[in-house]
DNA sequence: TTATAAGTTTAAGCGGACTTAAATATATAA
DNA sequence: TTATATATTTAAGTCCGCTTAAACTTATAA
């Protein structure tokens, strides 16, 4: 049987994966906030369970049992923070830690029930997919990052990630919010960073916080 | 900071105290399904901790920080009961197991949002009356045990135990649910078993579960 | 009152998830 | 290509909540 800890190994492998659907140890470990060392003791575990692909001094994959895994703590994840923005008016940058805890303390009927309280909702309030029973993620509209834009572009504001911490409560100090409209002014060559029009306000963001916001061209 | 099994403790003492208020080790490690010594380990750290008063030997307290402790998981379990009862549909022998869980993983504001969201409900769907924020527990009608009721008795259920494995279950199979009301026909003496009338229908029920089920006398 | 049963504590040990330090492998840049 | 930096693994050890077995204390019943 699967623990807490091991949960949040499967679902950070996959929030994580890169490209080629690969994630290297050592980035596990940044983002578990633990030790290389614990890290690799606990993929033997996970390898020898069937949850993941794991070789010695190789980048991890996920099996398809660790992949159903991983998406279906996505789903609870998602599905939680749905109800405690949309239900209990929880602001959307403090639904994701709550999220995190209740995630683990939820049986699938739970879920299900609440899924369906909440009438089969699409996305989470920071505008990510939310999975379906079966694991399958609804195809969303062609987002891209506002990294991708390019001056005198506009744009709607599709996704926030919020798996980066205090990103959600600074973009929602400079305006930012899902649905909203957005006007490329310029992007500056040396550090990347995007000067853009949000409400008729003139603000600039780092390339960082820019790759880390979606949005649909418009 | 205190953790997840420690909580598991501190309500296990809470719900089995005895009219001294007290309780001793080896119940609590019959209650928790543990050892005798895991118990006393526990005890020894709760103690250091200042959330119960233990001395080698003897039966166990609460101190106040442990009771107010205690009755904030109360709080918890049975705000989550409802919700899982009257918002969600579960029945009410299936809330207690879930609730168990998700009352370790939830912060004091989302308790409170959930309570609001529930307007305030008194008591959980077993008929416990719910402690509000700050740890008072509105006093509530004067109930008796079954057990305490005689020959020719009419009663109304207000409040069943929740915490006895596959009693609700049970009880749910002979008719019984809160509010409903029962007639006492007959109290058998060698083995205090209770002969009772539900839905015009005669049921006959252990003195052990008879001293679970609470009722107001008509 | 004393023998016996029941409850409690102590001692030793285990598995899990972590740590640091050292050894080893891989990636990168001169 | 080789030196060096970085990533990964191994080894040894810690802490926590549990276990069993044995020692000890308290309760109960003859």
């Amino acid at each position: 049987m699967i623990n807490i800890s091991q949960e949040d190994y499967l679902t950070t492998i996959y929030r994580n994966l890169d490209d080629a659907g690969e994630i290297k140890p050592n980035l596990l470990a940044v983002k578990l906030e633990i030790s290389n060392a614990a890290v690799t003791d606990m993929l033997r575990k996970l390898s020898r369970d069937g949850f993941v692909d794991y070789q010695k001094y190789k980048s991890i994959k996920l099996t398809s049992e660790g992949e159903s895994y991983a998406k279906n703590m996505l789903r609870r994840h998602r599905i939680w923070e749905v109800f405690l923005h949309q239900s209990l008016g929880m602001p959307w940058d403090k639904v994701h830690e709550e999220a995190e805890k209740l995630e683990h303390s939820s049986s699938d009927e739970l879920i299900n029930l609440l899924e369906e309280f909440l009438e089969y909702p699409e996305v989470d309030p920071h505008g990510y997919p939310i999975p379906d029973k079966n694991g399958k993620i609804k195809k969303s509209k062609s987002v891209v990052a506002i990294t991708e834009l390019n001056e005198n572009d506009s744009a709607k504001v599709i996704r926030v990630n919020d798996d980066v911490k205090n990103l959600l409560s600074y973009v929602t100090k400079i305006g930012i919010s899902l649905g909203k409209e957005i006007f490329i002014k310029d992007k500056l060559e040396y550090d990347g960073s995007v000067l853009m029009m949000i409400d008729k306000k003139e603000v600039n963001i780092s390339n960082k916080i820019a790759s880390n916001i979606f949005v649909e061209k418009i």
